[in-house]
DNA sequence: ATGCCCACGACACGTGGA
């Protein structure tokens, strides 16, 4: 089973590309992250006629996550557990069904957190002690678990052009890199990292001064696998291409193929 | 050293992104 994540930056300008890449990448599971959109606006049925389901969670203009899959989805979690007043829509868990397989997936739009001396940081760090706190309950629960997204984490100095320069980011700060450590030391392994471990790899570039021709990328886009799901996997890998066409999404999707 | 670009929604000298 082929499975990816790809923060599309607005679902609907993105629609053709996607549909593209569904159709050329043979994907089973897409992840979708920053859809903007509600979920009355949400083109579904562009995606159902071409033979995958949907489960969406919209909201106005920001945030905004989804699933589509060619196998049934079950919803499970419409929102990250441990704080009712959290109103952004960036988290959706689901459980996929094929054949005698069941797969636990969640899209994951974690929080930017810039500027750091804001609340934006503050909100960023709680959002990331609820995950770490449901990521522990999950890995208890022993099953092929898949928790992939655009965590806004850059987790390692091989995973920014420039390490000096992004010191004193939300992405790359000591306390973000900490807490994505958290949910690693919980059993969670990085799909790419245990099929490419050293290699420089990039998931997101900017869409000013030329960051892609430059390849000035950083890899924040993250699949991240139980011990189970890390059993099955295949191969592991990023899909550059959507990042070169016109009108393209700052982000490229991550994938990862699992034994079912 | 700084800004560059893009999407949204309803024009804004706007916000948020990363």
């Amino acid at each position: 089973m082929k499975i990816a994540t790809w923060n599309v930056n607005s679902v609907r300008v993105r629609l053709p590309h996607i549909v593209d890449w569904l159709k050329t990448s043979d994907c089973d599971v897409l992840l979708l992250q920053e859809t903007k959109t509600i979920n009355e606006t949400f083109p579904s049925t562009d995606f159902k006629s071409i033979n995958y389901e949907v489960a969406i969670v919209g909201q106005k203009s920001y945030n905004g996550v989804a699933v589509l899959s060619k196998f049934p989805i079950e919803i499970l979690e419409t929102s990250l557990p441990g704080d009712k007043k959290d109103s952004q829509a960036r988290y959706l868990e689901v459980l996929i069904k094929q054949k005698q397989n069941k797969i636990r997936l969640s899209s994951i739009y974690l929080p930017n957190g810039n500027p750091i001396d804001t609340d934006k940081f503050t909100y960023k760090l709680s959002w990331m002690d609820r995950l770490i706190r449901h990521a522990k309950k999950l890995v208890g629960n022993e099953e092929i678990t898949v928790l992939a997204g655009d965590y806004n984490v850059i987790p390692e100095e091989i995973d920014v052009y420039d390490p000096t320069g992004w010191e004193k980011d939300a992405l790359f700060h000591p306390s973000t890199r900490s807490k994505y450590r958290e949910i690693l030391n919980l059993g969670f392994y990085s799909s790419i990292r245990l099929i490419q471990p050293q290699k420089k790899l990039f998931s997101y570039w900017d869409y000013m001064a030329g960051s892609f021709q430059k390849n000035k990328g950083l890899l924040i886009d993250h699949i991240l696998l139980s011990p189970q799901a890390c059993d099955k996997l295949i191969d592991s890998g990023i899909d550059a291409y959507p990042r070169e066409k016109s009108k393209p999404s700052d982000h490229t999707p991550v994938w990862c193929s699992l034994k079912t």
